[in-house]
DNA sequence: TCTTAGCACTCTCATAGTGGGAGTGCTAAC
DNA sequence: GTTAGCACTCCCACTATGAGAGTGCTAAGA
């Protein structure tokens, strides 16, 4: 454990490097921190806390930086809890409270606005489409050939599809058969839907069997689709702006990563299962592009429904304090957005 | 006018730097391109072409580099015919003749494999929701309180919102007006159905006022949002491999203004303006941010109706034949695209 | 036993000097 | 008009060099 001086040393350091972004030495620290001993006893801690594995040195005589079990031990035992100023508390209720109705845009605004209240990467993922449940299908007719197939999700996502329609088959029929395809759906899991539909086709609706692949086709898609969430991103330039990631090639492998959605899928899907704000921090993402990044996560519904999960992605020398309270405003304004509007 | 050696000069100091991303040399033309006379008198040559300004000498004792007007000589009259390699030619067409039936999926996958081809940057704009049509709009009822409305466009752009409904209002009611309302207004553009929009409802359905308002909102919103054409964009860390983008300023600067929508869509849409393939070198874009890209574009349709703009940007010492074929390439498969699927 | 001053030591970083290499422009001869 | 020769320029990579920051250790003091 700890004693009460060790902690203070570590706070010191890592708050101090954060801000500063470079290696804190012993002076700075009896110097900017009263801790009311000298230079050398703090060497004497920080070596201590060295060896415990809390700090590192990236060279033989220069200062100390947090290493991540130093980071995790800040995160979590010493962090201060953070209230946002009222400016970034009004920006982000200005943001989340225009006046659209599409979840999308809704998502679309979000990311943004945490990317510009943290000023580091912000990440959005979609509501899991697998998890989803059937809510309504619908085929619109555009012209003698074709029509505009619409899937509804219980969260209010909508996947849309051109289709072929069949020449012989009136508008009424097409919209009888979602009508139908819908009552019988609704509730289901996406997945169970295209089994069920499969089963629907095949018992009593075979004379549909071209409109009906079209619509099962749809539905797969939206499951099995390897986006299975979508990513939504903003802020990749700002990356640049940190010191640690002015070295190109580090700053290439994390726009990679986040080109390449899946690994982010991943990488955000394994830290962040419930609504609490999760934290992880350089290596233990286990992702090598992001080994000098941190991740800032939680899940987030809106209007009372699971609808994705967002996140931070900055160095491992962040703010931690202020970028847990932003992921936490906006995902408390997100719950309650559009729902005075529709559910 | 320039003689014919000069030409020869010019063609290899551009394919040459293009290669090698070097300043070059008389001593290099003369050993790698045989033109038949000796470094000094390609000296000769050299400097009358800086002075013609076709060229630029980074310092005193460097090679030359082209310049912008260099560049523009070569991709005016010297860049060869380019014809892809099959390989290439496969993948776009791969890419291309997925089973979606979405437009928005079939942009994403051409502004991916765009970047893939070409190894640079990637951007597709969606069509001109304000130039586009209506198509038609309909309600779907999604529960006692609240519906999707979708405007469709003519080129099968989809747009939707989550409005309140009246409660006194049923769905028969909803699909009528819905119905009664796309008659009127097919055909038209956006803007114009917004007033028109305005005037039914102010002559004959302002019994319907509330939810003819959430379209009206719908209608305007599509138009008007700043984003007025959306912004696909791919391979943002393919910058980095570029020799020139090294400098993380520089790459920064690029990567924020990608981030910037608008001023892309400036930028594409003040260089691209019909179906030929143009190129903008450097300077010639007016953005600082990109003086030293080139821009490579066009405009497509899907299915035989211009759906919007696509376009390269990488480094000035790109390979403008093979860029040029690509996105020529991707573009007459995109018209082609979905042609047989649904109009 | 804990704390502290002192000091030698290490390592980085910015600076300046140096030499090689590449390329030029000019001149004079072909 | 072309070419060889040559002096000149400029960049760049390499190598000191020294200042600065910070450490660890030791020994003395509380």
């Amino acid at each position: 454990m700890l004693d009460d001086r060790k902690v203070r040393v570590l706070r010191a350091i890592v708050e101090d490097y954060v801000l500063t972004a470079e290696p804190v030495g012993s002076r700075t620290i009896a110097r900017k921190y009263n801790l009311g001993v000298s230079p050398a006893t703090i060497r004497n801690e920080m070596a201590d806390l060295e060896e415990m594995g809390y700090l590192e040195q990236p060279h033989t005589s220069a200062g100390r930086i947090p290493s991540d079990l130093g980071y995790r031990y800040y995160v979590d035992r010493l962090m201060p809890e953070q209230t946002l100023s009222a400016e970034v508390v009004e920006s982000i209720h200005q943001a989340l409270e225009q006046k659209t109705r599409e979840i999308q845009d809704l998502i679309q605004y979000a990311v943004r606005v945490l990317s510009d209240a943290t000023n580091y990467l912000a990440l959005v993922l979609g509501p899991q489409l697998s998890a989803a449940r059937f809510h309504r299908m619908s085929a619109l007719p555009l012209d003698a050939g074709s029509a505009l197939l619409i899937l509804v999700t219980d969260v209010g996502f909508v996947e849309t599809a051109l289709i072929n329609k069949p020449v012989d088959m009136t508008d009424d029929d097409l919209q009888g058969l979602f009508e139908y395809l819908s009552r019988r759906l609704r509730g289901l899991s996406l997945e169970t839907c295209a089994h069920e539909a499969t089963t629907i086709l095949n018992s009593e609706l075979s004379a549909y069997r071209s409109v009906m692949e079209e619509a099962l086709s749809l539905l797969r898609a939206t499951t099995e689709d390897e986006g299975e969430e979508r990513v939504y991103a903003s802020g990749t330039a700002r990356l640049f702006e940190q010191p640690e990631f002015r070295d190109v090639d580090k700053a290439k492998a994390i726009l990679g990563m986040v080109e390449h959605d899946q690994t982010l899928r991943d990488v955000i899907n394994s830290l962040v299962n419930e609504e609490t704000v999760l934290v992880s921090i350089g290596g233990e993402t286990g992702v090598r592009e992001i080994r000098d990044c941190s991740l800032v996560g939680t899940m987030f519904s809106i209007g009372g429904r699971a609808a994705g999960k967002l996140a931070v992605l900055g160095p491992k020398r962040m703010d931690y304090a202020k970028v847990t309270a932003v992921v936490r405003c906006v995902q408390s304004r997100l719950s309650s957005a559009l729902r005075k509007g529709a559910g």
